[in-house]
DNA sequence: GCCTTTGTGTACCTATTGGTACAATATTGT
DNA sequence: ACAATATTGTACCAATAGGTACACAAAGGC
């Protein structure tokens, strides 16, 4: 049983290092924040993630693509009611984000050099989501090329309400944003059905 | 003619130092990068900047925050000619961000707890710059409420893109979505003059 | 030419960085 | 119970972090 324990503490370790990789970056997370958030020493820390930070970085990053995969992307590509899909995404990424005070890790991956380790996870994150949400669109009579540009708008537009939300220091912006652009695709759905 | 040197070769470091901050972030660039970046070493930058790194990202800001103010806020503020100015803008920013390649300082010190030290600066830059906008549709015509919500939007749209075309390493996505966004304000505007 | 101010390179400081080694301690299957 | 394995804390390491001190070099003004 030893080797199903081992994989069960090292996931569950990732939610604390995910939050910290999220509060100081890639760079300013050091050792001693990812010990101190985590409960493990840093024999554990070594003994779980062998390659250091970057495996636990890279760790982080597939559990996120993960719980992304199962809980927004899958709902979009087999979707029945596409705007009943739509909804679910907008609902679940406002909870998974908190309102725009969290930031999304592998948007902020993309932006300094440190992240350039894990550009192909990044890229693979962000092409699957977009293609997801024109998906489900067209699957609700949106044309394909409407559908593309109305996804790739919404997913960038969340990224930029993270952005102001989080400078401004206000939630309410980035749910501001967010209902416009729930809103517009919700249109484009309504115009096709 | 001391006084204009000094201030003559600290503004100077400026461009380089904001480049340094913007690949590797504000804790990722090191003292070592930032004396390379600049081509002068330790004890000029702290001639320079008795504050050490702090003070250079704080002068690194009000230089950003200058040159947003010339180049887009007051022409934003000051316009004739409202599509006029909403075309310059976007001209004037999608050449200053290269496309959607090179990060936002500003936006990108809101994500981790390392900016924490800046929030009064990087809160302004974001509310001068909807401001201006919205200003600038309003004087176009645009009602006041939809004018705050499109240019909350555009500029938060552009960060998004930003995000976006460097995590997909695309500039195409950049150009694709800023354009949406000036499409969409140039047509609140003409439906109104 | 001198004297003060401004700029610069080098040496140095302590604290922390990511990472390793390893002995001690559970925990395990048998 | 026992040997194998998994887990953990601690000590340690070289490298680098940001920052200071200071001797020295330009460059002024006068």
């Amino acid at each position: 049983m030893s080797a199903k324990r081992v994989l069960t503490d090292r996931a569950s370790a990732l939610p604390a290092l995910a939050e910290a990789f999220r509060e100081h970056g890639f760079e300013g997370a050091s050792l001693a924040i990812l010990s101190k958030a985590t409960g493990l020493g840093k024999g554990s820390l070594y003994n779980f993630f062998p390659g250091g930070k970057e495996e636990m970085m890279a760790a982080v990053l597939d559990n996120i693509d993960g719980w992304f995969a199962d809980a927004i992307f899958t709902p979009l590509e087999q979707a029945r009611d596409p705007a009943t899909a739509v909804n679910g995404m907008f609902d679940d990424v406002t909870a998974y984000f908190r309102s725009g005070q969290r930031v999304c890790l592998v948007g902020a991956l993309g932006l300094n050099s440190a992240g350039s380790a894990f550009t192909t996870k990044v890229k693979g994150y962000f092409t699957r989501w977009i293609a997801a949400l024109a998906r489900c669109l067209e699957s609700g009579g949106v044309a394909p090329a409407l559908a593309a540009n109305l996804a790739e708008d919404a997913v960038s537009g969340i990224q930029g309400a993270i952005v102001l939300a989080r400078a401004v220091g206000e939630e309410a912006s980035f749910l501001r944003i967010v209902a416009r652009h729930r809103a517009a695709l919700l249109e484009a759905l309504g115009h096709h059905e």
